[in-house]
DNA sequence: CTACGAATAT
DNA sequence: AATATTCGTA
């Protein structure tokens, strides 16, 4: 019903960039057009120049970027170039495939924000926002507004990109604005100009999410920050971040192994009370252990729920395959849950008031309905995902049970929430949703801590598995249930209504089930 | 030169 | 504590 609560072009900044793709040659056409879309970003793709300047004339306001081929059979793509630089000023990255100097000289002389030399990838491809965005610091410098406005700016500065050509000024220096298309974006942008500050990655489940099954797809032999990075595919995501939240993540994992021996979860919840009913079912390492084959150790899935690990096990034991060692022969029998955190960050902001604590919320199903759910949960001003809450552990709202009653009777629709069958590459990641930046304002306060979920596949063959097995009736809702838990927390809110059971089937199951 | 990852900084 | 950055190594 609400389907389009908001634009997702301005939550997620990167995401939802509209770009405009010139080439005649259809094959590449064709390509870029996978790999921006793959970037999330809004594809339009033109074989002819002459099209293209005519496209962007009906809308002048229709696109935040252009990349045209150099050579093309009816316009020069200098002349598109000059064209659009004139008229819509707009960025350009000129393309070809060769890279004579003069060329590429011509390119930028012309004004082209950078020149890209086929065959092109995606690395050089995830980054062309920033084009977009120094254009709109450089252009308007007005917007001094360093107010509020959550937006991307943190993921955006961020990002490193590997090759930018120009320090910025240079090119779009003396190029006047137009005020008019200065407004569409600019939401994007707004007080991006003043206050560029260093981003910080936060990982949120979601991301974690991706990040662990980026991991447990590669296996623990080979991981790498790159193929992590890769397989993760959030365009923001530099690969030192990836590094740094591995070495967190390896840290955690040894932790565990080591310490934590064999204990079963009960100890784990920092808050016994909310915490137990939900219990972290699987956490990565669980997962991983268990997934990975692990000798029979596996088995102790979290045992969070009493009484349904035995499900569990069974259950994981099966589809699951490709085993690949966390750490290679250490002790692969333990299991617990990476900690995390989630921080709950107070507003200054004049309007909400500093009392108010936050969390950033940025969950996201898996596969579809993230809509659904973010759409309601994101407020709409300033993009940011970050929904009003109490200081209480995140466990301790089980209100989902409650409200989120998803007809049971439909386990089927539910594999995909795990993105468990899912493709193996998950390209399907494009909803990742950037966390916004914390706004100048807003501090780390306090925590809940909650386990991180990594279920995504787990649980999505689990579900898969038990609709083919047709164990449904003898697993406990809870163990379906285990199920990433931003999900939950996602739930926590109000926005049953917004949830379709049939495309999040894991809430039903009484995943909160006491 | 790239990618890792431990150490170290913020 | 969580991330970023640095830096020696492969």
């Amino acid at each position: 019903m609400e389907t389009s609560f908001y634009s997702p072009r301005h939550e997620l900044f990167p995401a939802g960039l509209r770009v405009l793709v010139v080439d005649d040659d259809p094959t590449w056409l064709k390509i870029l057009e996978k790999m921006l879309r793959k970037c999330s970003y809004e594809v339009t793709t033109c074989g002819l120049a002459r099209e293209a300047l005519k496209l962007l004339r009906e809308r002048k306001d229709g696109y935040d970027i252009v990349i045209s081929d150099v050579n093309m059979p009816d316009m020069d793509g200098f002349k598109l170039l000059e064209h659009v630089g004139l008229e819509m000023d707009l960025p350009v990255i000129m393309m070809s495939v060769d890279g004579e100097t003069s060329r590429v000289m011509k390119g930028v002389q012309h004004g082209a924000c950078d020149y890209l030399l086929k065959p092109i990838r995606m690395k050089e491809l995830r980054n062309i926002w920033q084009h977009v965005l120094r254009k709109k610091m450089h252009d308007g410098r007005d917007t001094d507004s360093l107010e509020v406005i959550d937006g991307l700016q943190l993921q955006m500065a961020g990002s490193r990109s590997d090759h930018h050509f120009f320090s910025g000024e240079d090119i779009w220096a003396g190029k006047k604005r137009k005020e008019a298309e200065a407004k569409h974006d600019d939401k994007w942008f707004t007080d991006l100009g003043s206050t560029t500050k260093k981003a910080r990655v936060a990982w949120s489940v979601d991301l974690h999410q991706k990040f662990v099954q980026a991991v447990n797809q590669i296996g623990f032999e080979k991981v790498g920050p790159k193929r992590i990075l890769d397989l993760m595919n959030i365009p923001w995501l530099t690969r030192e971040n990836v590094a740094s939240h591995l070495q967190k993540y390896r840290l955690y994992l040894s932790r565990l192994q080591k310490d934590d021996l064999k204990t079963d979860f009960g100890g784990m919840m920092k808050h016994p009370d909310t915490a137990s009913p939900d219990p972290p079912l699987m956490t990565g390492e669980d997962i991983s252990r268990g997934n990975l084959g692990f000798s029979g150790n596996g088995l102790s899935m979290s045992a969070n729920s009493k009484g349904h690990e035995t499900h569990v096990k069974g259950i994981l034991q099966g589809p699951r395959v490709e085993p690949k060692g966390l750490f290679t022969g250490e002790n692969p029998d333990k299991q617990e849950s990476m900690d995390m955190k989630i921080a709950i960050r107070q507003s200054s902001m004049p309007s909400s008031g500093p009392e108010e604590g936050r969390i950033v919320f940025d969950c996201s199903v898996p596969d579809h309905s993230p809509q659904s759910v973010n759409s309601k949960l994101q407020p709409a001003e300033g993009g940011a995902k970050f929904i009003e809450t109490t200081e209480q552990p995140l466990y301790a709202d089980s209100r989902c049970s409650t409200h989120v009653t998803v007809n049971p009777m439909k386990p089927q629709s539910s594999n995909t929430v795990g993105g468990p069958g899912m493709d193996n590459n998950m390209s399907h990641c494009q909803d990742f949703q950037p966390i916004p930046p914390y706004p100048p304002s807003m501090q780390s306060q306090s925590f809940g801590s909650i386990s991180m979920p990594q279920y995504d596949s787990q649980v999505g063959w689990l579900q898969q598995d038990l609709q083919i097995s047709e164990l449904q009736g003898h697993i406990d809702p809870c163990i379906v249930a285990e199920g990433p838990i931003h999900v939950y927390d996602a739930l926590r809110f109000d926005y049953e209504q917004f949830v379709d059971p049939y495309e999040c089937p894991i809430f039903d199951h009484g995943l909160f089930i006491a």
